[in-house]
DNA sequence: AGCTTATATGAATAATTATACATATGAAAT
DNA sequence: ATTTCATATGTATAATTATTCATATAAGCT
């Protein structure tokens, strides 16, 4: 890990810690959307989305396009893509049972 | 984003947005630490240190060995380096102030 | 201008997570 | 077996972050 870096990780990982913008992601990954069709196809108010979508275009994971009085949300693939790539082939090799780890309760015996 | 790993990434990124967490990760790959260790070069306080390699274990960031009474922690390589090595490349593209970042106030106008 | 639709913001409360202090465990040495 | 060193755990409190509800802004339409 380059030096110095931690300040800019820690507000990178902290904005992605959250269920709410991981399946807004994961929604945007499949097509760009509006903040009304969001709020609709994950079941959570506007407002939320709202202000959910603030700190993840802030940081850029996300773009943000107005058409008329809409704002189409779409993904930044080449950061999301790359980040899930990882995080996918660090679970297919550490968390075989797809995040009920097996660790859970003997962590002390690892090695 | 492939689907269904939005539990998973829940748990990653939750355990690495902690700046003591990442504080550590940073000294660890420089090279393997004992808790005390970790603790002194960090200034922290060794319970802390503990509770906070915790989770780095169970997620399989880190690695742990025992060398008589001395627990000794080790970075996982090749998931962390792949890690901050997008953020590096996404810092890089997006976060020219290096973090105090230039959308700061002006984000309604992102494009 | 006034109305409607779409989105953003403010602020209070709820929920989560971090930290510190006290203490327990556990391994090696005397 | 007792002492010392190294680490882990429990728990209460502090700090942070999420969520909700109310309201504001802003664009386009009549």
């Amino acid at each position: 890990m380059k030096k110095g870096l931690t300040a800019i990780c820690y507000k990178f990982f902290t904005n992605l810690s959250n269920p709410t913008r991981l399946a807004m992601l994961e929604k945007l990954a499949e097509k760009p959307l509006s903040v009304n069709e969001l709020a609709q196809s994950l079941g959570q108010e506007q407002s939320m989305i709202s202000h959910n979508l603030k700190p993840l275009l802030h940081c850029r994971f996300i773009y943000a396009e107005r058409q008329g009085k809409k704002h189409i949300y779409s993904v930044n693939q080449e950061t999301i893509n790359a980040l899930f790539t990882v995080i996918e082939n660090h679970a297919k090799k550490f968390c075989p049972s797809g995040g009920k780890c097996l660790l859970e309760g003997e962590m002390q015996n690892a090695s």
